[in-house]
DNA sequence: ACCTGAACACCGTTCAAGT
DNA sequence: ACCTGAACACCGTTCAAGT
């Protein structure tokens, strides 16, 4: 008998040919699950009932498939609507894009290291610009949608990380200790606010700073 | 005569022992020079002319070098000054902040990924806290200061990543195809924006945005 | 106490060979 | 075209053995 665990595929393909979009699929699915940089190709290979190397050949390398899928996962976002006031607008659709990201762990993370440069979200990106450049924002819309955007998959990925508790240094363990501590104050309060975990009020009160600090600008340019 | 390269280090030790601090020193060194994640445990023990398993004796795990390493960058920090105006303090230490980071490469990410967990910014954390609190923000103020510092650290962790550009779609190169694009306005602007390359343009933005943002909350509370 | 050196259990990726 | 299956060159980590 051989020895030591299956290192292939358990059932080989006795199925139609896979293709691309069934690779891309099938990552989704295990990023819905574990996250992004959860699952490996040896895993989506299980996933699939194939080698890994069929990976390659349809689709590339890993990076490559999560590029796929994290434009897939921007493709679910709302897009912003252009018949409303730009604030309005873009409350709507950057609650969308909390509530879609947080169905698939680790994209905001992606999109905040590696920026938006997925197909599915240049189009998004173009309505933006021209939204804030034409609510009186000019040459300065690029820069602001820049730090718009950083700011909120930042604070999504923020969130998805403390709710995980995965790292070495929990944040909530070591700010636990000066939960009551009367020589650090600050921390004290700081502890509180994470102890009390609500992610959608960050969340909120990030987006609103920072859109009442464009608001500000519009009226200062 | 053995084949392969070698896998251990080339020279002996016959050297005075290790201890933690020299592994944290010697980390520190290789993340200025390749960045965070750039090193491997492997090449640590290189540095130090020693076997991978004695970086486990002092220090730990990777993970628990990496922390290491943070920590004593964060140090490097200058405090808060609580004799000046909070917003002219906030700035000078932002300021500050990013010039140690970008020396630094990768521990921006790290901090925006895993949260300011290290001893270094426990000290910084409880005054920024209560500067904010005293400057009229109150309860607000660990929310607040939690805002502000993820986006300082994200900015300067984007900034990084342009400069870096080693992710497999590198952001100019996607946004450059609508440079002049009649159809696509705002891509065009994000694509003259994101080549003129200003960083230093970016993290002021959007700082002093999330500035205005407290401040205007500040009135209001 | 500190270091040696091999070994383990993983990775992503490549490639010649099969059908 | 698509899939097989082994192999390569890495990782982080562990551990018995040496001094």
């Amino acid at each position: 008998m051989p020895n030591g665990p299956a290192r292939g595929p358990r059932i080989l393909r006795n199925q139609p040919p896979l293709n691309a979009d069934q690779v891309v699929d099938a990552a989704v699915r295990l990023t819905h699950r574990y996250g992004l940089e959860q699952w490996t190709i040896r895993q989506l290979g299980e996933e699939l009932e194939c080698w890994p190397s069929v990976i390659y050949h349809h689709v590339g390398t890993r990076d490559a498939v999560v590029t796929e899928v994290v434009d897939r996962v921007v493709g679910m976002v709302r897009p912003l609507d252009e018949s409303i006031p730009w604030r309005q607008s873009f409350e709507t659709t950057l609650g969308d894009l909390r509530i879609v990201l947080r169905h698939h762990p680790g994209v905001a993370r992606w999109l905040a290291v590696t920026g938006p440069v997925v197909p599915a979200a240049l189009r998004g990106i173009d309505r933006g610009v021209r939204i804030l450049a034409g609510a009186g924002l000019g040459d300065e819309a690029a820069i602001a949608l820049t730090v718009l955007l950083s700011s909120a998959v930042q604070l999504i990925a923020v969130e998805e990380n403390w709710a995980a508790g995965e790292s070495l240094s929990d944040i909530r363990e070591v700010l636990g200790e000066y939960r009551d501590s009367a020589t650090y104050p600050g921390l004290a309060a700081m502890s509180s606010f994470v102890d009390k975990c609500d992610f959608d009020a960050l969340y909120q009160y990030g987006i609103v700073r920072v859109l009442d600090g464009i608001a500000e600008r519009m009226r200062a340019v």
